[in-house]
RNA sequence: GGCGACAUAGCCAAGUGGUAAGGCACGAGUCUGCAAAACUCUGAUCCCCGGUUCAAAUCCGGGUGUCGCCU
């Protein structure tokens, strides 16, 4: 059976989605979403999900899954795709996986096994008030006594690592390193990484927001709220929204907003370059300034090949 | 034209004689169950010239520039 998986991932903003549907066209596909805030529902706006009428002309899978308050993990997620990828190949078709985030682009891409901890949240909570009150180095060094491998690869400030890594260790295996993951074999992965000027990309995301503001993305942020969700919801903790939050409540104006906004969504593009950057498997596909989609992915599926 | 203030990294900015805090932006990076998350690293000899002093971003004189007020 044939078990070809196109995936399309670069930083937020190249045009992902749109050259992720112009090559399903082409090689009869079906898109597999791999960004994490596109599987929330009633956030459409601000994660800048594909348009409807996109949408119903190629399937598009894992889209507006589950609730903004639902907690989503990588493990859930890998089962998901794998799932929908499985579903896409048994009846003849090609999935393309599409999407920024890295973390869960590995948990497809190798051989991730998420069978053993899964984490207690009441024991989560608990660890976390006990670092809130100890402090970082307290922590780090609860964590050095019972798994010394993994706590010289944290960074002492980075406490939510830390925690995570303590339940691991007490849930039986610990973390491992993601620098000794293989590829996953099940698939013949086509991974394509698009990427383009610096500078240009930036220009993108700087209108680009200011495109979501026009789509409503105060309106949908504002219904958010009415529906009982708040900051501290999991999901309203993405770029776009948790910005919005205070300007809703007025904590300051739009204009901030909107600076706030684009200025995350820029960082996180360049983080997602560097996260990008370490697969060395990955094509690289520079997208050059008046290019057309269609050439683009002919690019794509010359490299395929 | 006169009077006054200011001049420190791309931006904001502390420091008023002892050898340049901090923040932001930019850049680089880490990453095994919150990942659009969390975390790390990185830059200047202080507008120019001269003087005082063992020692000046810090004091004095001159120049240039910016801002404010006055005529």
């Amino acid at each position: 059976m044939n078990n070809r998986v196109y995936v399309i991932s670069g930083p937020t903003a190249v045009g992902k989605s749109l050259v992720a549907f112009y090559l399903a066209k082409r090689i009869k596909g079906e898109i597999v979403n791999c960004d994490s805030v596109q599987l929330y529902k009633y956030m459409d706006v601000g994660s800048a999900k594909p348009a409807e009428e996109v949408m119903r002309k190629i399937r598009h899978h894992l889209y507006s899954i589950v609730e903004p308050d639902y907690s989503m993990t990588v493990a859930t997620y890998q089962k998901l795709a794998f799932a929908v990828i499985d579903d896409i190949l048994s009846r003849g078709k090609t999935p393309i996986i599409c999407g920024g985030t890295g973390l869960y682009l590995n948990s497809v891409l190798y051989n991730m096994d998420f069978a053993g901890s899964r984490g207690r949240s009441d024991r989560r909570a608990e660890l976390e008030r006990m670092a809130e009150q100890n402090g970082n180095d307290y922590m780090h060094q609860f964590l050095a006594a019972l798994d010394p491998e993994s706590a010289a690869r944290i960074h002492p400030n980075n406490t939510r690592k830390i925690v995570r890594a303590i339940e691991a260790y007490e849930e039986g295996d610990g973390i491992g390193s993601m620098s000794e993951l293989k590829l996953n074999p099940r698939y013949d992965f086509r991974f394509f990484a698009l990427t383009m000027d610096r500078e240009w990309l930036y220009e993108r995301i700087n209108r680009r927001v200011l495109k979501l503001i026009d789509n409503g993305l105060v309106e949908e942020v504002s219904g958010l709220l009415k529906r009982g969700y708040s900051a501290s919801t999991p999901a309203m903790k993405a770029i776009g929204y948790k910005e919005m939050i205070p300007c809703i409540k007025g904590v300051y104006d739009l204009d901030t907003a909107v600076d706030e906004i684009s200025k995350n969504t820029r960082h996180y593009a360049k983080r997602q370059l560097t996260w990008l950057r370490r697969y060395d498997f990955v094509n690289w596909i520079e997208i050059h300034k008046g290019e057309t989609v269609g050439g683009i992915v002919d690019r794509i599926l010359q490299a395929a090949d």
